[in-house]
DNA sequence: CTTGCATGTGCAT
DNA sequence: TGCACCTGCAAGT
């Protein structure tokens, strides 16, 4: 589950639900030192990328990341269920985390190191899309790679890559110091988009409007589809505009997926305007 | 039952 | 570039 999205959500599902108020905190598999947090005020939680901090009123920072297969879930307080490395409860609401990637208290100053190395994130209102463009622009690694570095934009995963790309009609192969100045603002103004729609709606739906922001007014020719997303997972399906095969390849270890006849483009069109609906 | 794979990252080679 | 790590689920034997 966790992109960018999941982590903020579960940010505001911890403030909205413990915020200001002491909680129980435990380790059930016993694999976190709890015990100095346990009774202490939950002040908030908040996410930077796909960092989620919980920071508690004695000053110490739970730091936790997901990883590939990590788990926060929120249910009723019931005994523990398989492997839980932390429970925060109130005595009604269980928040259990199961498979982080990392899980640990630091310091303030700790904290404020994992912020600083993290780029911008498209969901934070203090992000500096253009700290992202310029590590973007210096390297000769693809596109399609550097938007999975979180020093380009933070929180973006294996799906909003995908889809970003597709939406913008942009070869994957498009090497970071070919991406002119206004396509990456036209990636990053969708990349705003997807994500707050993302956590507005817990999914990803890349598919909302008839063929993505390039193509606003032009092709009225393909009806809406009732898909979730163009291509991501969609190997050797048919693309959703064109009917190509869609493909997918390893790329620095993840697989990228990708319509060969649609993503041809190196750069956004001049002229193009920003979608009004979301 | 076993194997492989997954919306991720860091370290060793 | 490869692999280890963490867990759950789907597909294969």
């Amino acid at each position: 589950m966790p992109e960018g999205h999941v982590i903020h959500r579960l940010a505001d599902a911890l403030t909205g639900t413990f915020g200001g108020r002491p909680v129980s905190v435990s380790s059930p598999q016993g694999r976190f030192d709890a015990a100095p947090l346990d009774g202490v005020v939950l002040e908030r939680g908040e996410a930077v990328g796909k960092h989620l901090f919980i920071d508690f009123a004695s000053g110490a920072v739970v730091h936790i990341h997901l990883g590939l297969i990590g788990k926060f879930t929120f249910e009723p307080v019931a005994a523990p269920r398989g492997q839980v490395r932390l429970r925060i409860d109130d005595g009604v609401t269980a928040a259990d985390l199961r498979g982080p990637q990392w899980c640990r208290t630091l310091t303030p100053a700790e904290r404020d190191a994992v912020v600083e190395a993290s780029g911008p994130d498209p969901l934070r209102d203090d992000a500096d899309p253009g700290k992202g463009y310029e590590r973007l622009r210096r390297s000769g690694r693809s596109i399609a790679a550097l938007l999975m570095d979180q020093r380009v934009a933070a929180g973006v995963g294996n799906i909003f890559r995908a889809e970003v790309l597709y939406r913008h009609r942009l070869n994957p192969s498009t090497p970071g110091n070919r991406i002119d100045r206004r396509t990456w603002e036209a990636i990053w103004a969708d990349l705003v988009d997807l994500m707050h729609y993302a956590v507005e709606h817990g999914r990803i739906d890349t598919v909302r409007d008839e063929h993505g922001p390039e193509a606003q007014g032009r092709d009225p020719r393909v009806d809406r589809h009732g898909g979730e997303v163009y291509v991501y997972r969609r190997a050797g399906q048919p693309c959703l505009v064109c009917g190509t095969s869609v493909r997918t390849r390893d790329v620095e270890g993840r697989n990228l997926y990708w319509c060969p006849r649609c993503q041809r483009r190196t750069k956004v069109p001049s002229g193009q305007r920003p979608r009004a609906d979301g």
